[in-house]
DNA sequence: TGAATTCCTATCAGATCGGTAGGAATTAAA
DNA sequence: TTTAATTCCTACCGATCTGATAGGAATTCA
């Protein structure tokens, strides 16, 4: 699940992606029912990971630190609730053996867990905030199947 | 990022899934090196779900409920860590629409989350506790690229 | 000078996580 | 019929994470 830090820095990267001149935090709260001093929290992650950038004073605000298509949702959402992976032993550069490990590179359940990993990073990194809008979804989507009861 | 408990329900149901005879909690707790009441309370999350069956008193334990390669780490997952989707909003029994949605069929955000979801439970739905071990992970899976940076 | 802003530090209540504790109920074997 | 092994039930607990809130210092522009 992605944590409600995560939806807002997604909401408020939408809201700053389009626009010409920097937007100050309390704007994009108001406009994007944000929580003020909670989304100045979440901008000053985004800062501080280079995704935006800022300027003080009267009429400062936040603004896009590269162009909206060079940012993918799996960049926002690495910086807000760290690596995608479902496990550290998973995980491609956040890499972390288990401790009771048997052997790594036969471990068939961390196998499937890199599939996993590879399979949503493929489609966060192909999502942007980019002016042109975005590219369908995925490459690797499976079309729903009717009798698939889940989550 | 799975839970303790999921990783835990994951080698437990390894454990379990071979035998001929039901093994007790203790003797997995030991082989697995898991904490023993810990893993009771995992074991009879499994059993409400209807994963594993158990028999009580001396000589009594834990068998699948059903042959392991009718049960995958999607279920198990499931069981112990809820929707596999980012959020309510990708899920496709535990949907709930978010609060403040402006269009829920148009959402683009959405769109690429129940991809992810899709990805994801297409993988973990074909993986399963054996007893001829498994398939290869993925349709889904892409060849790790070189450069990619990530988690 | 004044108003609008980012930035910094501190705090906090509630939930979740990972685990522990003790014992009642049940069952098979001796 | 006792004994030992087991599941099952209820309760608890400390640490960490989550989702905020508070107050104000520093900066910048009109």
């Amino acid at each position: 699940m992605l944590s409600q830090r995560a939806r807002y820095a997604i909401r408020a990267m939408f809201n700053v992606a389009p626009r010409a001149e920097p937007v100050s935090a309390a704007r994009i709260a108001a406009e994007e029912a944000i929580p003020r001093k909670f989304l100045e929290a979440i901008l000053a992650d985004l800062k501080k990971a280079g995704l935006v950038e800022s300027s003080r004073g009267a009429l400062g605000g936040y603004r896009l630190a590269r162009p909206g298509d060079e940012i993918s949702f799996a960049d926002v959402l690495r910086v807000v609730d760290g690596p995608l992976a479902l496990a550290p032993c998973a995980s491609r550069t956040a890499y972390r053996q288990c401790d009771d490990c048997r052997d790594v590179e036969t471990c068939e359940t961390r196998r499937t867990l890199l599939a996993v990993r590879d399979a949503t990073a493929a489609i966060l990194e192909g999502r942007h905030f980019g002016p042109s809008g975005d590219e369908r979804p995925a490459a690797c989507a499976m079309p729903p199947q009717d009798a698939r009861v889940d989550s």
